[in-house]
DNA sequence: CGGAAGATTTCT
DNA sequence: GAAATCTTCCGA
């Protein structure tokens, strides 16, 4: 069943770890594209220097995290990638989740023609990877996670979770310490960078 | 294999 | 000028 509002609403690391193990499912019409959510990461701005949002700073790329929960973040980075995150808590705070691996469920055949690869475990096993194989891009920023393009459902899995630092924020002094990622424990298509 | 560099938007 | 990244190219 899809997750609704209250959902996206509560505490932020809370609900990262309520979203492993859930499925996030987008709607194109080139077809459905589903997958596991097996790895998240919180980023609960004010306090966080590792996040967009760090200090309350606002612009135009994060103004969507300062709304309700719910809605999809959607980020460019280092000038070919996107990023993939959830908005959560109520308005005014900006909080998110980044979710930075899948494994794919449904719809593997469209994943493998938009990435290029046979290899199911390299098609949506790092933040840039799983944009490109669910086809997120720019227009689905701001997109309401409770509509029908883009939204996310729990499927009944409950995974063990692993709970580690988070991954290249080397920058933000003892924000990087936080253990504020989130895998599933002993999965195959957690990205790469999982030691340490 | 493993490491390093490059691509090039958005904000400081 | 550097980032919440990934791919390719090079040398062992």
């Amino acid at each position: 069943m899809k997750l609704q509002r209250d959902f996206y609403l509560g505490d932020t690391l809370e609900i990262s770890k309520r979203l492993i193990g859930k499925v996030l499912v987008r709607n194109t019409p080139d077809g459905v594209t589903k997958g596991i959510i097996v790895e998240a990461e919180s980023y609960i701005g004010p306090f966080d220097k590792a996040a967009h949002s760090y200090g309350n700073r606002k612009s135009e790329r994060t103004a969507v995290q300062y709304g309700p929960g719910g809605f999809a973040y959607v980020y460019f980075i280092y000038g070919m990638y996107y990023c993939f995150n959830v908005v959560t808590g109520s308005e005014g705070k900006p909080e998110c989740v980044l979710i930075r691996a899948l494994e794919p469920l449904d719809g593997i055949e469209l994943m493998k023609k938009r990435r290029h690869t046979e290899n199911i475990r390299n098609l949506a096993n790092g933040p840039g990877k799983l944009c490109n194989a669910m086809a997120i891009d720019r227009s689905i920023y701001g997109c309401d996670l409770c509509q029908n393009e883009l939204y996310i459902e729990d499927c009944g899995f409950s995974p063990e979770i692993e709970v580690s630092k988070r991954i290249n924020i080397d920058y933000a002094d003892e924000a990087k310490d936080f253990m504020w990622r989130f895998t599933a424990k002993g999965n195959n298509y957690v990205s790469v960078k999982t030691k340490k």
